[in-house]
RNA sequence: GGUCCCGUGGUGCAGUUUGGAGUGCACGCCGCCCUGUCAAGGCGGAGGUCGCGAGUUCAAAUCUCGUCGGGACCGCCA
């Protein structure tokens, strides 16, 4: 039916006579006997020279039979991959009419997102959501070749699952041959992944469907995809290599440059400097330590006298934040927990103004000055709290001050190691797993399990790009010993643990080689590469919240 | 479960603060003209329950309440 897609023409196919099928994109019309018809198809655009378009409109389906020329000199369109040639003498033959489309097929236009998701098939003519899906492929692609070649073995592992007994709210499937009862949608490979490993084999990987019903957000679907991998005899280095070997070739794959060394913080340094366990390392500032400064404890501030001080440095943000500006930002520290927010103009002596200046002593507003290398025209800001709370403020603070969106700029992979084992307490004084009840602590820090066990890191990792947390895994536990300390910790009973997690523990004592994982989120991933993407322009189907549903256009079904 | 924001021809917006005739702009659509355009251009035209329902008022796109839909965030996502 066709010779070529029409935007792979280029002046080398000058003289050859093509036929090409695709969508009128747009259509110029000069009189009866010339028009200009852009014809779209899945590689981009092409002009063809027509003899009268008058039956064309908008999205009609066409064929069109012609020669492939130069275009006439001073008219050839750099904007256009193919500008230089255009198909000539054209025969047109109407595939299928269409009626106008509800909204410009065009990337210049955001058009209502209601309307692009009900008529998804005409959002995805686009040429932009194209190049996405295209890029997608090329991605996944990339990961697969860089799995293979690492060892790894693709399995997929089944979607009619049973319940976790942990995480998110899993979708349910009814049963009819076992009426009453329900399959359920995995969250995530998590389990039987480990199956594989206890069945020796080695390395999986898969990209992987997760599902979960849980509420929606702008990055976040009930469906989505992920490459998930498990290997055996690894530590946690290695596993670290096999997921940094894939993803710097996907980036490679999507964008043409590979990035550097991905870098490594623990999770106790990105707190302290970034107030995140994601931080975004491209822009803002880090947060500085500012207790010490005050080694004499007895400050005569009583705002000062806290557990945690911590400062930020704005280069030259004297002179942009005015009071209303600050009175802004000391409201925002207030809303994200923080008891107030102190702010320090460096004058251009280098003396600090501030409102609380009186209250300082000299030594002390020196310290301030010394310790974050405020140099005149530079606005400090401090807060003082318990630690996590000034971690959480100042982290807030340093990405609201000067944020890049996520897929401009340039790219900031990094690591963050030695998770803490435990998150907290619950009320009954029993450690919260901040991962799950799975996770190898860290080796260092085993004989503190019961006597500080918030104290205990883990060997569980994230991938962090530009502030987004693109997946995490850990060492697992394969020991019967330290898993029954965990669940001793956590107050499960070994029946308790048998009724929850049985077929695991009984896989568990049937070999469980060393082994550990990691999973990364695609659709961020993928998200991450073009330029002003979203999640809508990376994924095929979007599925938003509430009623009607809004899938392909129709409602779910009902039964 | 909670907080905040937004619903105006097919699309994108302005109009809402301070109530006074569905008023305006751009794109698209329909018709006519046009032989080198490329977001073609020119002329003309059609297209509206201002999300929906109450209320206040002589009068509501505009004010109030409710409701539906959408968005952002918190909870949640081991």
């Amino acid at each position: 039916m066709r010779t070529d897609r029409g935007g792979d023409l280029r002046a080398g196919d000058v003289g050859r006579s093509v036929s090409l099928c695709g969508w009128v994109a747009r259509r110029r019309e000069h009189g009866e006997h010339l028009a200009f018809i852009d014809l779209r198809d899945r590689s981009g655009v092409v002009q063809c020279v027509v003899d009268g378009a008058s039956e064309l409109r908008s999205e009609f389906v066409v064929r069109i039979t012609g020669t492939v020329r130069p275009r006439p000199e001073g008219t050839a369109n750099d904007d256009l991959a193919t500008g230089e040639i255009e198909v000539g003498d054209c025969q047109v033959e109407v595939l299928n009419q269409a009626e106008p489309p509800p909204f410009p097929v065009s990337d210049r236009v955001d058009a209502d997102e209601t309307a692009r998701l009900r008529h998804r098939y005409v959002d995805l003519r686009r040429e932009r959501m194209q190049r996405n899906l295209v890029m997608r492929a090329a991605v996944t692609r990339a990961l697969r070749a860089a799995m293979d070649g690492q060892g790894f073995l693709e399995v997929e592992t089944p979607l009619l699952w049973v319940p976790t007994p942990e995480g998110a709210r899993e979708f349910v499937i009814p049963s009819r041959l076992q009426p009453g009862n329900f399959y359920v949608l995995p969250q995530s490979p998590q389990l039987a992944k480990q199956l594989l490993m206890v069945a020796g084999l080695d390395r999986y990987y898969q990209i992987a469907r997760c599902l979960r019903d849980e509420d929606l957000r702008a990055d976040r679907q009930f469906e989505f995809a992920q490459l998930d991998l498990e290997a055996s005899f690894v530590s946690q280095d290695d596993v670290l290599a096999f997921v940094a070997e894939a993803v710097l070739d996907a980036t490679e794959a999507a964008t043409g440059e590979r990035p550097g060394e991905i870098e490594r913080l623990t999770w106790t340094e990105a707190m302290e400097r970034f107030g995140s366990d994601k931080p975004d390392l491209r822009a803002g500032p880090e947060l500085v330590e500012l207790g010490p400064v005050f080694v004499f404890a007895a400050t005569g501030f009583k705002a000062f006298q806290a557990p945690c001080i911590k400062g930020i440095r704005v280069e030259g943000g004297s002179g942009d934040f005015g009071r209303n500006k600050l009175d802004a930002l000391t409201d925002r520290a207030k809303s994200l927990g923080a008891k107030g927010l102190v702010w320090m103009r460096v004058k251009p002596e280098g003396e600090l103004e501030s409102p609380v200046a009186k209250f300082l002593s000299a030594d002390e507003l020196a310290g301030i000055v010394a310790r974050t290398e405020a140099a005149p025209g530079d606005l400090v800001l401090v807060v003082a709290d318990e630690r996590p709370t000034v971690r959480a403020v100042l982290g807030q603070l340093r990405l609201d001050l000067g944020r890049p969106p996520v897929s401009e700029g340039e790219r900031r992979f990094v690591w963050i190691t030695e998770f803490p084992l435990f998150e907290g307490l619950d009320g009954d004084g029993r450690p919260v797993p901040a991962h799950h009840a799975f996770t190898m602590p860290h080796p260092d820090d085993l004989d503190r399990l019961e006597s500080d066990p918030l104290s205990v890191r883990s060997q569980s990792y994230d991938l962090v790009l530009n502030g987004w947390e693109l997946g995490s895994g850990s060492i697992r536990i394969h020991r019967a010993d330290i898993q029954s300390r965990i669940f001793a910790l956590l107050g499960i009973s070994e029946a308790d643990a048998e009724a929850r997690f049985g077929f695991l523990l009984s896989a568990f004592r049937y070999g469980a080689p060393p082994h550990g994982g990691f999973a990364v989120g695609l659709d961020r991933l993928v998200a991450g590469y073009p330029h002003g993407a979203g999640r809508n322009s990376v994924l095929l189907y979007v599925r938003r919240g509430a009623n009607p549903p809004l899938y392909i256009g129709v409602d779910l079904a009902r039964r």
